[in-house]
RNA sequence: UGGGGUAUAGUGUAACGGUAGCACAACUGACUCUGGAUCAGUUUGUCUAGGUUCGAAUCCUAGUACCCCAGCCA
């Protein structure tokens, strides 16, 4: 069917519908809520994009909310992490910045209110125990022993618990609901327990917690967030949810469950990635091969690409595995627009122009990006020795391979056309040494006034003006599409990619001294690369890969193998 | 096994009873001073079985497969 108008999702479809029925008063107000236990990743850009997009395209507002019930994993580190990289990605929460923390005495009172109606009540039982009452699947839970106790003793213990008289563990106070629901989340779920830990906001004022379920969905309400976007795992909490917010009388939101973003080759959990970092497998949360807003920041990922990406996935509650070629290629096509080209060898062989004056050099002009005649053009200094790409040369080419082999001519890059007239070798090993080659000085600039046409083109770079430079050649960080799918016995670790990253020594145009931390460059025919925002210095960059190009010759002769 | 979800090309995603479309991938070819980019084109799909209907991806019935839930994690 033809249609001019764009297809919505279908969060987007029902947030239609409630404005045109005018059931929140067309009020839009969404929230992003990370716990701080870690850094963000690209799911959570995924979801990050949903919510604020989706207040930017209804004039709505989106909090940034931290769900800090948990003192025991939480820190400061991750709550300024979150905003720099919420930050990052372009969105802003304005003056909505909350922490669930702000509403422990809101939430402390409500459960007072909810003991009183007799809808709740302080539990002695071990976790153990409870586990053990909880049931299973099929079989209905039992109730607690201590689920009848009276208003007054509740109220007395919970008062307790707060004050500190028990230990940890001791005891919790639990919802009243149904110990036979199929739904174990109302299985008289717990709604505190108690905890001394230092929390990062309240400090040791409280030795109760609130669990995650009894405090979002009334931080949510507290918000008058009208469209409570979370993902699919929590459908089964929102009769839960439901039931706080119908117990308590109070401002109800409405929550819709999309299906969280999975990307091949790596892994999203945050307990996986912690451990990633903890045990060292990577350099940090920033490493640029994590699948963090960090780490794809570092790699030389841009917002653009990022939210472009998350634009292009859509939103369903289709829980699929998006591939990993699809944000390579958002970054691809927003880098291939923007990136000033350079030329860069990482691998180098050493070509000596014999017709070429020794001691000579000049300045050639390259243009910086042929894809934005706005970006202009730049000196590239020649001289009699050179390096090139190993990978431009083969002493007996195979058919359809168009570069560099002896007697035969290419171009090089903005320069001249040179001739391979022979090829020195170690003695000893017999490896490729050095080309020995001649150039014609009327192909100066890359064209032969007589017409003659070259197959290929290769970059270059001249050896006496080269700035030498580490750089970071980054692969996936696993070997696998799917590298939680392990069998019996074999943990995620066991599909690590040992060659994820390769450091290598590269020879750079000489433009590149000076490259700023952060800015992105195409060196071409390889790929795009970003100075590193952390080990660059003034004069002496160090690079990273991003992404490399497509290849069509690799792809060409890896066929041929086959 | 009880409950809650979900099934459209290799991967995602549209269609809202009326020609199954789009993106990425793959494959052809054109063009090219990046084997990049660009352009043109091709291949591949409604989980299964019944039913309703002039007409079904869409509605009904029965199956099947996959995901989530038995934390005092979120």
């Amino acid at each position: 069917m033809t249609n001019d108008t764009p297809s919505l999702h279908f969060i987007h479809q029902i947030i239609e519908d409630d404005n045109r029925s005018g059931k929140h008063g067309g009020r839009v107000s969404t929230r992003f809520p990370p716990e701080p236990n870690g850094y963000l990743h690209i799911g959570h850009a995924k979801s990050i994009c949903l919510n604020f997009g989706t207040a930017l395209k209804y004039a709505g507002q989106c909090n940034l909310r931290f769900d800090d019930t948990n003192p025991c994993k939480e820190e400061q580190e991750y709550v300024d992490s979150i905003q720099e990289d919420v930050r990052w990605l372009g969105f802003d929460w304005g003056e909505g910045l909350y922490f669930a923390s702000d509403y422990f005495d809101q939430l402390y009172e409500w459960a007072v209110q909810l003991i009183k109606k007799g809808k709740a009540y302080v539990c002695d039982l071990t976790a153990d125990e409870m586990r053990d009452t909880r049931g299973t699947l099929t079989k209905p839970g039992k109730n607690s022993p201590y689920r009848d106790r009276s208003v007054e003793e509740n109220l007395d213990l919970f008062e307790r618990m707060k004050a500190g008289e028990f230990p940890d563990g001791a005891r919790t106070l639990r919802a009243k609901i149904d110990m036979a629901s199929p739904n174990f989340n109302l299985r008289d779920p717990v709604m505190y327990r108690i905890l001394r830990a230092h929390h990062h906001r309240t400090g040791d004022k409280w030795c109760i917690y609130a669990t995650y379920d009894w405090a979002h969905g009334q931080s949510d309400s507290i918000e008058r967030i009208t469209h409570s976007i979370c993902t699919l795992e929590f459908e089964n909490h929102r009769p839960l949810y439901d039931w706080y917010i119908q117990e308590l009388g109070i401002y109800a939101p409405q929550q819709i469950e999309f299906a969280r973003l999975n990307l091949t080759y790596t892994v999203m959990s945050k307990r996986k990635l912690l451990e990633l970092v903890r045990d060292k497998h990577v350099a940090g949360w920033d490493d640029p091969r994590m699948p963090t807003i960090s780490g794809f920041r570092r790699r030389g990922y841009t917002p653009e690409a990022i939210r472009a990406f998350c634009e292009r996935v859509g939103v369903s509650k289709y829980s699929g595995v998006i591939d990993m070629a699809w944000l390579e290629d958002a970054l691809r096509e927003e880098l291939n627009k923007r990136a000033p080209r350079a030329l860069a060898v990482l691998r180098p062989l050493k070509v000596v122009i014999e017709n070429y004056p020794e001691g000579k050099s000049e300045e050639l002009d390259a243009v910086n990006n042929p894809e934005d005649p706005g970006a202009g053009t730049r000196k590239l200094p020649f001289s009699r020795e050179l390096y090139i790409e190993r990978d431009d040369f083969r002493e007996d080419p195979p058919k359809q391979f168009f570069r560099l082999a002896p007697g035969r001519e290419v171009r090089l890059r903005w320069a001249y056309f040179i001739k391979c007239t022979s090829v020195v070798k170690d003695s000893k090993t017999g490896e490729v040494t050095e080309l020995r080659c001649t150039y014609d000085p009327a192909t100066k600039g890359g064209n032969a006034p007589d017409g003659r046409k070259v197959k290929g083109t290769i970059h270059w770079v001249s050896i006496p003006h080269a700035l030498e430079a580490e750089v970071r050649l980054y692969d996936h960080l696993f070997n696998q599409p799917y590298p939680e799918d392990v069998p019996e016995g074999k943990s995620f670790l066991d599909n690590l990619n040992p060659k994820s990253l390769e450091v290598v020594r590269g020879f750079l145009e000489p433009n590149l001294k000076n490259a700023a931390p952060g800015s992105r460059y195409q060196f071409e025919r390889l790929g795009y690369f970003c100075a590193d925002s952390k080990d660059s210095q003034t004069g002496k960059p160090v690079f990273n890969r991003s992404v490399t190009l497509a290849d069509t010759w690799a792809k060409i002769e890896k066929k041929e193998k086959k």
